[in-house]
DNA sequence: ACCTGAACACCGTTCAAGT
DNA sequence: ACCTGAACACCGTTCAAGT
């Protein structure tokens, strides 16, 4: 069989998967596909060039995925629109956790991601921002959501052991605090204890916090 | 000269340091000993208990430059409490990106940071949110907080090559914008350019927004 | 034109041998 | 008790050889 750029992506992202393994290797990806491992080489340059292309079909995948919860036409629901944006591209990164840790820091020229982009700091626009603070809003919401997506992304593909490693020294640190010396902690130690690497959970509440704030920058703005 | 836990942490962190060299492997780490790569082995199981020792290292460090900026006893100034935690977090790991990659998303059971937790959830307590808000609060602060770190650190220790591929991408993303297409993308195009890998500035943009949202919260707290 | 397979420089890690 | 050095299984990558 005759390789091709996108029998060979597909493979790959199939080994990204959470089902696929963990890792993304050119003797895995040469296996997967029946081939010899350096085969891939006659098809992209490097490995970053593989990463590249993966990247772009992700976040492709991402902005897909906005658009069917999205209504079609323009949106004053600047909360609902900002959050589900946000969902998506942490939802299609982590389908594919070995992906995110390579991709989410990086930048592609893809040209998918203009449009949406545009939409997103219009709605921030005519919810009452300024251009340019409406432009900064979308760079920070991105950043912090690629950031916290890799972050939960880099746990996930640990090995079980480092995992549960974690998981014992958590427990160490909050299971056995003394009342008198941390009264606060020891209160709220179940609920830390819930919160440990629920990562959904976090993520939706650094969000629902800075949505909060961005509601609060958009009311300054109506002030002035 | 026979080798100490303490003088192999100590070459470890300054190769883990930007001037460094970027990344913490056995046989550079033996380099800087001035040892076999392997006599390491005899002071720490694997690599991954290194890493852990050396992730202590870095939040203590992170605690104890927080303490040299925030007042002595307790204070009601949450909102720099908080600021000053994760600038200091930030910035001590951001002195050995090779390291803050490795280590942001694992959790250690040093004691070292138990009684700033309990001061960081007491600071947000006072200020009047529940005490299982609070330590919501803190969890996500934090959380995003080394997200961040870790998503600066991964970029910074790229290679020169990556780095450049990725600033001409978005250069070429946002260089050329056809004006009636994406109005707003072109009048906020330079500033978007200038948040290109400041991540100073996006982390901060960031925070700010985040820390308005507390403040939300802590206003929807005292009408309750 | 595309694939194969040996080879190289690098990883982390193990283990027998040295002192 | 601690270090050395050969060895192993794995990386990404190059290149001459095959079809």
């Amino acid at each position: 069989m005759t390789l091709t750029r996108e029998s060979i992506l597909e493979a790959a992202l199939r080994l990204c998967s959470p089902e696929g393994g963990g890792q993304l290797t050119f003797s895995r990806l040469g296996k997967e596909l029946g081939a010899d491992p350096t085969a891939v080489y006659r098809h992209f340059r490097d490995k970053d060039e593989l990463v590249l292309a993966l990247t772009d079909l992700v976040i492709q995948e991402g902005i897909e995925l906005a658009r069917q919860t999205l209504p079609d036409g323009p949106s004053d629901d600047w909360r609902a629109w900002l959050a589900v944006t946000a969902h998506s591209v942490r939802t299609s990164h982590l389908a594919r956790p070995a992906l995110a840790v390579l991709a989410a820091a990086r930048t592609t020229a893809s040209p998918a991601e203009t449009h949406s982009v545009e939409q997103l700091i219009s709605v921030l626009h005519r919810a009452g921002l300024p251009v340019i603070e409406a432009a900064e809003c979308y760079r920070a919401l991105l950043d912090m959501t690629l950031a916290m997506t890799q972050y939960t992304a880099a746990f996930s593909i640990l090995d079980r052991q480092a995992q549960e490693q974690d998981e014992a020294a958590w427990a160490v640190k909050y299971g056995m605090l003394p009342e008198d010396e941390f009264p606060l902690l020891h209160r709220s130690a179940p609920r830390l204890t819930e919160l440990f690497r629920d990562d959904d959970t976090v993520f939706a509440l650094v969000l629902d916090t800075f949505l909060d704030g961005v509601a609060v920058r958009i009311g300054r703005a109506g002030e002035a």
